[in-house]
DNA sequence: ACCGTAACACTAACCGTTAGGGTTTAAAAA
DNA sequence: TTTTTAAACCCTAACGGTTAGTGTTACGGT
């Protein structure tokens, strides 16, 4: 798996990269909506279906780079030094991604996304998914006591802390804030402590 | 707007739930995926175009009944007596409510539900605006002292509790964990009690 | 050199949804 | 009552995302 990648993967990278980036420049340019997939597939120069055998809908063409939020969130869990606490790492975590959302120059993606209700839909379902990946590391986490449901909801919370916070006027100080009420919730989460 | 209803409106009526009982009908004989919005016309004996007047969408046709799901939230929190605390009155409806779907005669419904992602995926971004309403309701409490972003906060997490006790093996229990995280979350989110 | 198959193309369709335009009929105005 | 308005309904046709069916090319392993 580490040989390096033949002419053929090169070749697909390519054009799933090529698809990418016309449907990016055309989404932009025209507005999401006013966009077909058949705008898209004839900039990219390529057949309607080999555009669905890259991206699985239309909306997954805007959340292309997204991929490694969910990776993110898991090695913030499961990467993090022996002994360092859960939620810090995770607050540090939502941190760096609500500064990439809002600051960076993807800021126009992200007013794209917020002015469609389908691609605001669509990212909501992939949150759901992140939270359950999230859940599952947390579940793994060595020397917890918490049941699964706890380690769900913990999980929930923290997406909620993230999509919270990019509406908030002050995503940081949101973010923040949330997190102090996650902590409180998880205390009582844990059986090891008895008041 | 007490007067009787006219005929007008009550064949309107009757002509939806005729369009309701037909989609329910099918859908639960043949499966979601397996009929088209143009045989539950059919069965109901209207145009593609009249059912699409009275359901937006044809998830919308499952949903039906379910539209005084936000209301029994929101009035849960405006409509409880003067002094009565608001996260127990609140636990008090989830429970209701995830009862009413789990326990009931609609149980083949959200087996239905629960076994098509387009179905899951309406469900959540119903919860998400209900989510929006409870938070209105619980920001325009009397004597609150909370910021807007916890009273988003708690509505979202409330609406999680729904949403993963469904998901428990032991949903009543569920419910009562994860309000017990709500309700530490709700405490440091108070400023008016200072440690 | 050869074969299997992954990547891509083309056509044609399916399905949810909407626009356009017309008919009936309940209800409000005359 | 008569007239007028408009709501509810119907039909046809289309649009746009998505997929099935069927080839064709060319890379990669043998």
């Amino acid at each position: 798996m580490t040989v390096p990648p033949g002419r053929r993967e090169r070749k697909k990278a390519a054009t799933r990269q090529k698809i990418a980036d016309a449907a990016l420049r055309l989404f932009l340019e025209r507005g999401y909506d006013a966009v077909g997939i058949r705008d898209v597939a004839a900039e990219a120069d390529v057949a309607v279906t080999t555009l669905f055998s890259h991206f699985a809908s239309k909306e997954a063409l805007v959340f292309e780079q997204d991929q490694d939020f969910e990776q993110r969130l898991t090695r913030a869990v499961t990467g993090r030094a022996p002994h360092e606490p859960l939620l810090p790492a995770l607050r540090h975590e939502i941190h760096a991604l609500v500064r990439h959302c809002s600051a960076d120059g993807s800021a126009p993606i992200w007013q794209m996304i917020d002015a469609s209700p389908d691609l605001r839909e669509y990212e909501e379902s992939m949150r759901l998914r992140h939270a359950e990946s999230l859940a599952t590391a947390i579940a793994a986490d060595p020397g917890r006591s918490q049941t699964t449901t706890a380690c769900r909801t913990i999980a929930r919370f923290v997406i909620d802390a993230y999509a919270l916070a990019r509406e908030a006027a002050d995503p940081e100080a949101a973010v923040d804030e949330i997190f102090r009420m996650i902590e409180a919730a998880w205390e009582v989460a844990s059986p090891s402590r008895r008041t």
